[in-house]
DNA sequence: TAACCTCGAGATCC
DNA sequence: CTCGAGGTTA
């Protein structure tokens, strides 16, 4: 089985393996972003190329510059990414630099990721090639649409808070109350699926868990300010 | 098509 | 926590 450099244009027509093969032996193409240099008079070089064909390649190429991020995410072969966990990222975070900035946690809460994808893609973005091939590909002028991501109703939707320790400024039901309205679930123990454990005064073992699993915490203050919007 | 991943259900333990 | 179903990746 071979495996093939990431291709964001590899879907570009005309664009098989058999050309990718040829670009890649004569060291025409060294990495994905330098498909986007070739002219037409190279191309008409190939094997099995005629100035039509050669043309025709370019345009395709050219073509595939106007992305989407989906494709874009799946082009860029991150391990454990195909075309559907590439979907379920692009409908969640959006564009591609909150995916960018998202660790493990943040990651998971996309559906259909769990703690292995999300391993996955942050160890793809941490190397520094990979985000090199894609600064050099918006350079040579990939560009995608943002994807309006409607949270405005349920800004915490998909969010799992733990409450512990005692507020000074509303009880505990409220604050659960508050933030379910706004879309989060509160649960009643911290787990790793647990996203935030707010803090109160007193708190007990529940914020020292919160501790041990690396799970965020917010103090009273940092609620309130979550729930005001 | 085989291997792998996520996630929910039910068992177990606290 | 472990197991299995269902879905995805390659």
């Amino acid at each position: 089985m071979q495996e093939r450099p990431p291709l964001v244009a590899r879907d570009a027509e005309g664009l098989g393996p058999a050309l990718v093969e040829q670009l890649v032996d004569r060291k025409l193409v060294g990495s994905p972003a330098e498909l986007y240099d070739l002219n037409e008079e190279t191309v008409a070089g190939l094997e099995r190329m005629g100035d039509k064909s050669a043309l025709n390649l370019v345009e395709q190429i050219n073509k595939s510059k106007t992305a989407t991020l989906p494709r874009l995410l799946h082009a860029l072969g991150i391990p454990q990414v195909g075309e559907a966990t590439a979907l379920a990222l692009a409908n969640h975070f959006g564009d591609l630099e909150p995916i960018l900035d998202a660790n493990e946690e943040q990651l998971q809460e996309v559906e259909g990721i769990g703690p292995n994808v999300a391993a996955e893609i942050r160890s793809f973005f941490h190397q520094k090639h990979n985000r090199e091939v894609n600064d050099k590909l918006v350079k040579a002028g990939v560009h995608w649409p943002k994807i309006v991501v409607d949270r405005k109703a349920q800004p915490l939707a998909g969010k799992t808070f733990v409450l512990t320790g005692t507020l000074v400024s509303l009880s505990r039901d409220e604050a659960k109350e508050k933030l379910q309205s706004l879309g989060a679930k509160v649960a009643g123990s911290v787990s790793k699926k647990t996203d935030y454990v707010i803090v109160g005064e007193e708190a007990g073992s529940k914020a020292d868990k919160a501790r041990e699993l690396g799970i965020a915490t917010l103090d009273e203050a940092g609620l309130l300010k979550l729930l005001e919007r």
